[in-house]
DNA sequence: CTATGATTCAAACGTTCGTTTCAATCGAGC
DNA sequence: GCTCGATTGAAACGAACGTTTGAATCATAG
């Protein structure tokens, strides 16, 4: 009663999303109508919504499709780690390349979305949308916590509130280098060919990466005359 | 002739660059229309048609009225500190800080636009509209080709491609945290009135950058299987 | 005061948006 | 073969979009 169905609504859905994960990318989600994301999937305009139920239904499918096999072999491939060390703290290095190896490995997988969805997962956390903004977070919200604690497990001398500025900063440079498609050529000429090269791109954010979290500490000489300006802001 | 109507000429044209910059920031380009524009500046519908051409010209404008004069400001402060150390090549952390703080510097000038504009700049590198990254690359390329110059003479052993890349990370990690404000709350609680201290998150932020800049340059051991990757993504 | 050019105003333009409707079509179960 | 729920199809819905129009209003120069 039920298999029947299964193949050509799979089929359906699956051309939309596939669709609408491209034209998302390049155009955002107001700018790609529903009449672009039908005709690109090669289905009749009422299916969106008869598939999905609304335009925002769809773009919460989008990302939930990717972002939750995701996230859980994130955190799988940490507990693998952590297990394999037999209690002893993960190197600081370790902890980065096992979140940033997922992200990557996606863009040499088709199958897991590919270059097309990571950066419009890239562009998406610094969308003005605050629904989406939201989304996404929930999205990650366990991962994130869970590399947090082995972060500060692995180094527990670091102020948690410098940890918790560093992850940001981290999450930050992961995001933009996958969105950005741009700044690269502005700085200089760059051959495209080895730009999204996956290895050697997670060994050169390692390295970066890696080097930031591990950074001294500052110390806070900076306080001296921000007190107003943070009132006049309030 | 010009005189009287320069005032409140002016006038309007300030309220509507206002107003966009903030609507801009809170619903994008596309989501931010025409009439709520004009409705919060205060103004007729057709002010923006008259005063501007188009949307699309005024977007050009929000970022001109801003970014023209701050990576003026950031090639100056470069000369400056060139010029200050008589020919002997800069540290890296203080080129760094003379870019970084730019910026943050707007965020507590509200004449300079504040966090409203920087926000929206953040959000912008990664906006999916070729048209408005192109505008933006344009408008940055002066001031990133002279501090790209700047730390290749201050990293002379640095290999050039390396540099290019740090210097994308360094410039996704800025414009990721000048947009960014959720993934702070999402990693951990924050006090949002210690956020935005410019004078703090300068420190914090060059003593990422410095580091990760000057990370040891990885040994590209990850060349091994990834030819076929990259002829697949051709 | 009158004439002139700049600016503002209310109204409408045609287009496109996301969504809905309802008939046509399909495919398995009795 | 017929029935019935699931899916697709073509057409239309009202709303909102960016833009244009032409008259009204304003402030200055002569």
């Amino acid at each position: 009663m039920n298999l029947r169905a299964i193949k050509p609504l799979h089929e359906t859905q699956t051309r939309i999303l596939d669709a609408a994960e491209e034209l998302f990318m390049q155009h955002g989600f107001e700018g790609a109508s529903m009449r672009m994301l039908t005709a690109r999937a090669g289905v009749n305009l009422a299916a969106i919504n008869y598939h999905f139920g609304s335009k925002d239904a769809l773009v919460e499918a989008v990302f939930r499709r990717r972002l939750d096999p995701e996230n859980a072999e994130r955190i799988a491939e940490l507990d693998r780690l952590e297990k394999a060390s037999g209690g002893a703290p993960l190197a600081p290095a370790t902890i980065i390349r096992a979140f940033v190896g997922t992200s990557l490995r996606m863009i040499q997988d088709e199958k897991k979305g590919g270059r097309n969805f990571i950066r419009l997962l890239g562009r998406t956390y610094t969308d003005p949308a605050k629904r989406i903004r939201a989304l996404i977070g929930q999205l990650y919200a366990p991962a994130m916590a869970r590399f947090k604690d082995a972060f500060a497990k692995a180094l527990p001398e670091l102020p948690r509130e410098e940890l918790v500025w560093r992850l940001h900063f981290m999450f930050g440079t992961l995001s933009y280098t996958l969105a950005a498609t741009d700044t690269l050529e502005l700085i200089a000429g760059c051959k495209p060919e080895d730009r999204y090269d996956a290895a050697v791109l997670e060994s050169r954010l390692t390295a970066f990466l890696a080097a930031g979290l591990l950074a001294p500490v500052p110390q806070r000489t900076g306080q001296r005359a921000t007190d107003e300006s943070v009132k006049q802001a309030a």
